[in-house]
DNA sequence: ACCTGAACACCGTTCAAGT
DNA sequence: ACCTGAACACCGTTCAAGT
């Protein structure tokens, strides 16, 4: 089949399929997605610029799918969905993490979003020359709580006798429970700390 | 050179020599290692358990490498200096962040450095069974911030018109002295907020 | 006990050949 | 324009052969 009617491939398909094979946690190099889509290697060199491009295409595609809009609400409210929607995204992706913080972003899609969530919080009254490094900020935590929750369901397993640690596994919730709680105090910890900040 | 009459390997030096590839960015698997250590591939594996068996040998010599002991100090004193420490870590090892975070932790010193945390928020007064949210958020913290220092100097470049984030830019630091600054930003929330969680 | 070389199944990438 | 097959330099791993 040297050359179908219709094409079997482009970036977007590309995209979609390796993503979809990290999303299930399999490998997602060129011959991995080449066999995913029944065809061979070298054809994905007709669509895409090599491996970086795939990645380029999964990034952009990654952040649409987790996109949250700013529709005025108060900058605290906002907030909340945001950390919540990108904790999701890093945690149903832990593998791309090296590969979304290690890159400048140019990614209109993703652009738009950083757009958004500096809109909403310079609205909200935090001074101009901080709200960058707030936004850091956000994505710090977003990035710290998506690989939480992509951990193993025994965080810690002591080999031998310890101070304190063990006796407060023992007590303690296992896998998402125990994440979910840890993100709900982090989330409560950083609002609060924020209005703080802001009310002085 | 068949046998050498003292060996040329070891499991430590392998770690080592590991270790300092990824420090240096450079890739880390068999073949490099056994290239920068001057044998063949076939060799290591006399010592080690496959790259499985050499990925849990960095783990362990770079936690070892960036360990802080206790020695009474009060709870957020002692918590900074840990923040800072282990941001340095990832910062320096990015490419390592998904395997030390996937993995259960079994590995004395890593065990041992938790628990030292632990027995010092138990020691500073925070509830017993809020402990472990509080270190999952410290290490959330870490790893965010650790990423955060490691992202390019340039993180965002938006190609088209934006609303805000445009303008924040141009007037904003770059590099690592933006990364700092956000750091201490991040830092400041935090312990601002754990200190009033502690006073209720 | 410990290093080697050959072998295997993988990987990303290039490119001339086919329609 | 777009898929293919052959080729190349890589990767991790196994194992019989050497001392």
């Amino acid at each position: 089949m040297p050359r179908p009617s219709s094409p079997l491939l482009s970036p977007e398909i590309i995209g979609a399929a390796g993503l979809a094979l990290a999303k299930d946690g399999d490998p997602f190099g060129v011959n991995a997605i080449a066999r995913s889509l029944g065809v061979r290697p070298s054809s994905l060199y007709n669509h895409v610029e090599g491996m970086d491009g795939i990645l380029e295409l999964m990034r952009g595609r990654l952040v649409d799918g987790y996109r949250i809009e700013w529709n005025g609400e108060p900058w605290d409210e906002y907030l909340q969905v945001v950390l919540r929607t990108q904790r999701r995204m890093y945690a149903d992706h832990p593998q791309l993490v090296p590969l979304l913080v290690g890159k400048t972003i140019t990614h209109p899609a993703v652009i738009a979003a950083y757009d958004d969530l500096a809109s909403v919080l310079v609205d909200g009254g935090f001074p101009e020359d901080e709200v960058l490094s707030v936004i850091a900020v956000i994505d710090a935590f977003a990035i710290g709580f998506g690989l939480d929750l992509a951990s193993p369901d025994e965080v810690w397993q002591p080999g031998e006798e310890t101070r304190t640690l063990g006796r407060l596994i023992d007590g303690a919730e296992r896998g998402s429970a125990r994440s979910d709680r840890t993100f709900a105090l982090g989330v409560g910890l950083l609002i609060d700390s924020l209005r703080a900040r802001l009310a002085r």
